[in-house]
DNA sequence: AAAGATTTATTCTATATTGTATAGGTAATG
DNA sequence: CATTACCTATACAATATAGAATAAATCTTT
């Protein structure tokens, strides 16, 4: 396993990001998801490349949506995280929390 | 604050693990702490590198020790965390946890 | 005590990967 | 055909990473 197996940064936020919306997450949903809860600003550009980068790893998986009946709503684009890509979340928090431990930081990290 | 307020992936674990060493931060035992750690393989080179960068942002200050009496016992270059880089590490870790809540990942992320 | 070998440590340099924004394109509906 | 929601392309900046070169000590040997 190479040092290039733990997630990046953001790499890191987007995953997550995806694993919490489940079957709702495409390039808006997933943004948006980041921004209500981290309060960052992110531009849409930056997570397609980054999910794009992911499925090339195999992190993530995408599949094209119908289209929904509303002004506008063209198909999107689906993304899943897959058991590779699981497991790259873990191994990324796993070397975290190691580094972490004993430390007092902020409480809510264990 | 920019997005680039963040530490990136390799930064972060920089910062724990010379928050976690204190006064014995130097190059050396950095690597060491890490590799221990997390069971990564770290190349010297990208510590310096890393440190430099954090330096340079104001997250760290290093120092010059004094000379060891031991063979190669050369000078070390210390470092330690600033106040500034206290509060990227805690930023950057409350993105993650914010991300991270209510996710079953492993276990001792909360 | 000086030269060279050895050890610990740091710096330099080069390259690959990741992060980020912006502009432009595509497929829907009104 | 105007508007909306979404996606793609592209370019550039910052971060990650390795390895070779350099530096400053001590030890060994003569």
């Amino acid at each position: 396993m190479s040092s290039r197996d733990y997630l990046g940064e953001f790499e890191h936020i987007i995953v997550l990001a995806l694993l919490r919306l489940e079957d709702r997450a495409y390039g808006v949903t997933v943004r948006q998801e980041i921004e209500i809860r981290t309060k960052r600003e992110v531009s849409i550009g930056a997570v397609y490349a980054t999910i794009d980068r992911l499925e090339s790893k195999g992190y993530v998986k995408s599949h094209l949506g119908d289209p929904t009946p509303e002004r506008g709503g063209r198909s999107k684009r689906f993304f899943r995280v897959t058991a590779k890509g699981v497991a790259a979340v873990n191994r990324t928090q796993r070397a975290l929390v190691s580094m972490t431990q004993g430390l007092d930081l902020i409480r809510s990290y264990s």
